[in-house]
DNA sequence: TTTATATTACTACAAACGTAGGAGAGTAGC
DNA sequence: GCTACTCTCCTACGTTTGTAGTAATATAAA
């Protein structure tokens, strides 16, 4: 696998921005900033802060066309998936993910399609539908 | 000065306090200090003020005996765990506990015992064992 | 060309978080 | 009674997070 920056974990609004970016790929701070849902909308500038602090951060580059800044994730998403979860089920589940995995199926209200899929992964193995 | 501020979420080192509060229930500074793993050592007065910060959260009270502070927790384990969980959900894994549970499922490695939990869950729809 | 608009770069600031020192008050020995 | 220790209470301080304003600049419209 690639090298470990010294990549410091996201904070809640950062991790809003950056699903923005995974998916869109590519994005100007104005881009960003209508792609926020409702709940998230913030000044322009905020937004635009914390692009430059995620470059800062290293999860992000940017990089300038013209007189407008594009941004870039620089971080795979599962990577980042994989470091907020560890770090989650460790201060939350006692370092269990099957703990955190006995929650989620005991207290998450799981619809036919959700129970199958799990189902399926459980069987086949890798669970890709 | 018991007043109370909203229940804000516990941060990284005010989990590992209250992970032991809630095994200790009824636990002085010196206590907590003591049951904290090596990595999460820290000076006796830093112990101190997580402790009353918490009290100031409402998730943790104090009751003087003699001299002595003991802390007691407030809140249920399980309403902090599905606080944090939620919100983990919604950040990371696109508000679908599903998700998680697959990448759980996926990814980490489950001997047959933690198996057999998680098939007991599916099937007996309450998983207690 | 003047004006309105969009964007960057820089600066600011409060609250929360992580961390801890010091003053002062009990208490246990000597 | 003096000393050593311990605990509480109060204060402090750097960093991170959340949030955004402003000055300067480029550009598009009129």
């Amino acid at each position: 696998m690639s090298s470990k920056l010294n990549l410091d974990a996201l904070s809640q609004f950062e991790w809003l921005i950056m699903n923005h970016l995974w998916v869109m790929d590519k994005a100007s701070a104005r881009e960003v900033m209508e792609a926020m849902p409702d709940e998230a909308q913030r000044a322009y500038t905020t937004i635009q802060t914390y692009l430059e602090r995620l470059v800062d951060k290293g999860y992000v580059s940017k990089e300038k066309i013209g007189m407008v800044n594009f941004y870039t994730t620089q971080v795979p998403r599962a990577d980042a998936v994989h470091g907020a979860t560890e770090s989650f089920i460790e201060r939350v589940f006692q370092g269990s993910g099957t703990n955190l995995a006995a929650y989620l199926l005991q207290n998450k209200k799981l619809n036919p399609a959700d129970l199958a899929k799990i189902r399926a992964i459980l069987n086949g193995g890798d669970g890709n539908d």
